[in-house]
DNA sequence: GCGTGTCGTTGCACTGGCTGCAGTTAAACC
DNA sequence: GGTTTAACTGCAGCCAGTGCAACGACACGC
């Protein structure tokens, strides 16, 4: 690795770091993009270098964590039951050792700005998981629609069990395993373009 | 009907209208605020009396339709089955007949600022839905944490299907019933407190 | 009708996120 | 050692969004 390089991942870090602690100490709104770059020891400017938005330097790992989940998933190769191989992958991404994580998502809670950028991550993991998805399932419109929902369905577990971790200290391993459990166990484990409409609507009072 | 109110109400609408078209025409960044306000003879400062940013002029009905919901689920009053009465609800107002709203959820699929704003309005959603599944399944966090992950769920298959509409075409109440007929006619349809933990997972190849 | 208060609207100045551009410095390369 | 490259900087500027003081028309009580 260069020196270039790591100064430039060094400055990176910083910035995060800085940013991640003034907006939990003094809020998100409250913190500007000068003061982030004061504390770090750089320019604004040289803040927009390496983060498009004030919001993005609260999430400085989505991108390797977006190419770590991709290549966990093994985009490209096959699985004999791609929802069952998804979940067990979504769940291990779950990991709740670090802090800045927890810290981050306690933020998530309280700051709407944060939760856009957090909505905003998602859809790059919803695109990996519709791309992995329709591998198995085909390549047309309706199966790509299915896919999505599905995608956004499981997405929305796992958002909800991390801010009840960052919110209450719930492990979403447990909770995201369970509920994930009950829609994928059955009848999510097929491919869903093999399954027939279903007429009635047989439930329990 | 006052003559102030039903002229703020037309400033309103005539501001939404203008923006809607600008966007589609031209491009959400391609469209300055100054613009809009310009279109609809009324200054820039006027255009934020009536929408908090540019984006929310793109859902200018998205307050009444949250009431409209809430008060369509009957938040207050109880049902046998919850989940199958939101269910319903929801696909109620998954109304395919506005033009106007045909555009937007087309411009959604190409424009990010809007897909967030859409995301913004869709956590009102979820307040409503969670408020009103705990009415049902009882007030402790483990709880809360479950409507929010059913909530996130559901309102995933319907973004899906919506965008799908927005742009292909395809009916968003047909694939929207039959993915929640499936992740809630079993085993979705029992409240999630009264469920065992799974220990195995059965599931065919 | 008339005064008074309310309210939709306006202009102005200002903050802050974000960008384009031209330049400096120091590491990297040959 | 000279050239190229790339991280960083300063500056000027655009645009979204806000606080404030004011204006004018409508509403409301008398």
């Amino acid at each position: 690795m260069n020196q270039r390089e790591l100064q430039r991942l060094e400055t990176r870090r910083t910035l995060a770091e800085h940013a991640l602690r003034l907006f939990r100490d003094q809020g998100f709104d409250e913190t500007t993009v000068e003061e982030i770059a004061a504390a770090a020891g750089v320019s604004q400017r040289t803040f927009f270098l390496h983060f498009p938005t004030k919001a993005a330097a609260a999430f400085p790992d989505h991108e390797e964590r977006v190419l770590s989940f991709t290549a966990r998933l093994g985009v490209g190769s096959f699985q004999a039951n791609p929802l069952l191989h998804l979940r067990q992958i979504m769940l291990t991404g779950l990991d709740t050792t670090s802090p800045m994580r927890r810290t981050r998502y306690q933020l998530l809670a309280r700051v709407s700005a944060l939760r856009d950028e957090d909505a905003r991550t998602d859809r790059d993991y919803e695109q990996v998981i519709v791309v992995y998805l329709m591998q198995s399932w085909g390549d047309s419109a309706d199966v790509r629609l299915r896919a999505h929902a599905v995608a956004n369905a499981i997405m929305g577990v796992v958002r909800a069990s991390l801010i009840g971790w960052g919110e209450e200290g719930i492990d979403p391993q447990l909770v995201c395993a369970e509920i994930l459990q009950r829609m994928f166990g059955s009848p999510f484990d097929i491919p869903l373009q093999s399954m027939q409409p279903v007429q009635s609507t047989s439930h329990r009072s």
